[in-house]
RNA sequence: AGAGAGUUGGGUGAGUGGCUGAAACCAACAGUUUGCUAAACUGUCGUACGGGUUAUACUGUACCGGGGGUUCGAAUCCCCCACUCUCUGCCA
C-alpha cells in the first residue's frame, strides 16, 4: 500500500509511474487521496478539541460531585452531552473518510522503480541478458507431457481421479526426482545465508491482506470456508508475514529466509492451449526465498537475488534468459521484478521458472514491518522475494533438453540427491 | 467437538468506575563511580494519528485481544466475536 505522505511529497513522481503501468485515472485517484486524507485530518482535528474539552468537563464533574455540588455538578452535564453528540457526527466523518481511504489505497499498485522500462504487455519486456545454449533436438523430439507418459514418472489421470485437473501425481523417478530439486535448491539456498523455515500453508485473512494477495487476487485462492483459511498460493504469503507487526533492529538486517512449500492457484479464467502438462498446474512445488532489507540495500539485494537464482539455472545446465519486466506486465505489489525464463526444447518456447522482486515499502507498509533506524525512528524496512526456484517448469524442460533415444539425462548436480544419473 | 480459565507496555506482572498511559520487577539505552570486567547508583525508556515548529521543544486525541453498549467519566461493569491455555473426546 503506497503511503499518502510519499504521494504528498512526490506527487509528480507517483503519477509518473502509475501511468508507467497504464493505470487508468491515476491523476483523479491521487487526487482523490489526497482530498480524503485532507477530510480525515480536519474531522481529526476538531473531534480531538472537542474530545479533549470533554475530557475536562467529566473531570470537573467528578470534584464537583465529590464536594457535594449536585446542582453544578448537573449542570455542566449538559454542556457534555452537547459535545457527546457532536463528537460522535465528527467520529463518523473521521471513519469515513479513513475507511474510503484505505479502500483506494488498495486499489492502487506499487510505484514502478525508474529503471522499469514502459510498456503494456509481456512484449514490452526488456530482455536483460541470455546465456546458454539452444539445444537442437533431432527429428522425434517429444514435448515433455509425452515423455512423462514415456517413462512412467508423472501421471495426469491419476491426479484428476484424485483431486482433478492440474494435479498431477509422481511416481517412481518423477517423484524421486521432485525430492532431490526441492533438497538441492534448499541446500543452495543454506550455503547463501538464508534461513530455512517450514511455515502453514494455509493462512489467514490478515496474511493475505499483508503482502498483498488480498484484496487484489481474492478469486485466485482456495479457500476453506469452514475456516476461513486460504491456502497459499507461494511460501511468500506466511514467510513474508512471519514479520508482519515487528520492529527489527538495523543490526538484524537484512533477514534472508528460504522455505519449501507446495503451491495452490485456482488459476481461473487462465487455461488455453499453452497450459498443458506441467506448464500450469493447481498444485505445485516452490522454494522460496525472501529478504527484510534496509532501504538503501534493497536495490543491491535484488540483484544479488537475480545473481543467486541464475546461479541456480546454470548449475541445472538450463539455457535461460532474464527479462526485466515493464511497468504493463509486472505484479501489482512490485517496484521492480526480474523474470528468468528457461528454454523447453521441444515445446520450442521459453517458461518463467522464477520471479524475483523488490517491493519496496509497499508490503511493509501493510505489514506494519518496521526497523528502527540510528535517528531512533522507526521506519519501514524493505521485501524481497524470488522463486528459487518453482519445479515443474525446471522438470519440464530438464526433461524436454536432455532426452535422447537412450532416455532423459539428469543433470550432474542432481546426481547426489537422485541416486541415478538417467530417466 | 464439549466444559472451564485467560488475553494489560520488549518480557514478567499489579490494577476498588474518576488520583492510571497505566505500579513493581526484568530487559534495553545514556550517564556517574570503583584501575578493567562485574556490581552499585542516577536518569531515559510504548505505539498511532493530529496541532505546532525550518527542525526541535511543546501540545491534543486514541489505544490495556477486536467490536459494540452502559456512564458526565471504563483497563475496571454488560453484550458479541477472535485467539490462547487446561481437562474430556477424537486423531498422524
Amino acid at each position: 500500500m503506497l503511503l499518502v505522505q510519499h504521494i504528498r511529497d512526490h506527487y509528480d513522481q507517483v503519477l509518473l509511474g502509475l501511468n508507467k503501468r497504464n493505470l487508468k485515472n491515476a491523476a483523479t485517484a491521487l487526487q482523490q487521496v489526497l482530498d480524503l486524507d485532507d477530510l480525515r485530518k480536519s474531522a481529526q482535528t476538531q473531534r480531538d478539541q472537542f474530545q479533549a474539552e470533554a475530557n475536562t468537563i467529566s473531570k470537573e464533574i467528578g470534584t464537583l460531585m465529590k464536594e457535594g455540588k449536585t446542582a453544578e455538578a448537573t449542570a455542566v452535564r449538559d454542556r457534555s452531552a452537547l459535545l457527546k453528540t457532536q463528537i460522535k457526527e465528527l467520529e463518523e466523518q473521521h471513519e469515513q473518510a479513513e475507511a474510503e481511504l484505505k479502500a483506494l489505497l488498495y486499489t492502487l499498485p506499487n510505484v514502478p522503480f525508474t529503471a522499469v522500462p514502459a510498456g503494456k504487455s509481456a512484449e514490452d519486456n526488456e530482455v536483460v541478458l541470455s546465456h546458454g545454449e539452444i539445444p537442437s533436438l533431432g527429428e522425434g523430439k517429444l514435448p515433455h507431457w509425452e515423455l512423462i507418459k514415456k517413462y512412467d514418472i508423472i501421471d495426469f489421470d491419476l491426479g484428476v481421479k484424485i483431486a482433478g485437473a492440474g494435479f498431477p501425481v509422481y511416481k517412481g523417478k518423477g517423484a524421486r526426482l521432485q525430492r532431490a530439486l526441492i533438497n538441492f535448491f534448499l541446500d543452495q539456498a543454506l550455503a547463501a545465508g538464508y534461513v530455512e523455515v517450514q511455515p502453514p500453508i494455509l493462512v489467514n485473512e490478515d496474511s493475505g491482506y499483508g503482502t498483498g494477495q488480498l484484496p487484489d487476487k481474492e478469486g485466485q485462492m482456495y479457500f476453506a470456508n469452514e475456516d476461513k483459511l486460504y491456502l497459499i498460493p507461494t511460501a511468500e504469503v506466511p514467510i513474508t508475514n512471519l514479520y508482519r507487526d515487528v520492529l527489527v533492529n538495523t543490526s538484524d538486517l537484512p533477514i534472508k529466509n528460504v522455505g519449501y512449500t507446495p503451491c495452490f492457484r485456482r488459476e481461473a479464467g487462465s487455461w488455453g492451449a499453452h497450459v498443458r502438462g506441467l506448464n500450469r498446474l493447481h498444485q505445485f512445488d516452490k522454494v522460496e526465498i525472501v529478504q527484510i532489507t534496509h532501504p538503501d540495500n534493497s536495490y543491491a539485494t535484488l540483484e544479488e537475488m537475480s545473481a543467486y537464482v541464475q546461479g541456480l539455472l546454470r548449475q541445472l545446465e538450463l539455457p535461460y534468459r532474464v527479462l526485466r519486466l515493464c511497468g504493463g506486465d509486472m505484479g501489482f505489489t512490485s517496484a521492480m521484478t526480474y523474470d528468468m525464463e528457461v528454454y523447453s526444447a521441444a515445446q520450442e518456447r521459453w517458461l518463467e521458472v522464477s520471479s524475483v522482486s523488490n517491493f519496496e515499502t509497499y508490503q511493509a507498509n501493510r505489514l506494519k514491518l518496521r526497523f528502527k533506524g540510528e535517528d531512533k525512528k522507526s521506519q519501514l524496512a524493505h521485501t524481497l522475494n524470488g522463486s528459487a526456484l518453482a519445479l515443474p517448469r525446471i522438470v519440464a524442460s530438464i526433461l524436454e533438453n536432455n532426452q535422447d533415444p537412450d532416455g532423459i539425462r539428469m543433470p550432474k548436480v542432481l546426481h547426489p540427491y537422485l541416486g541415478f544419473d538417467r530417466i
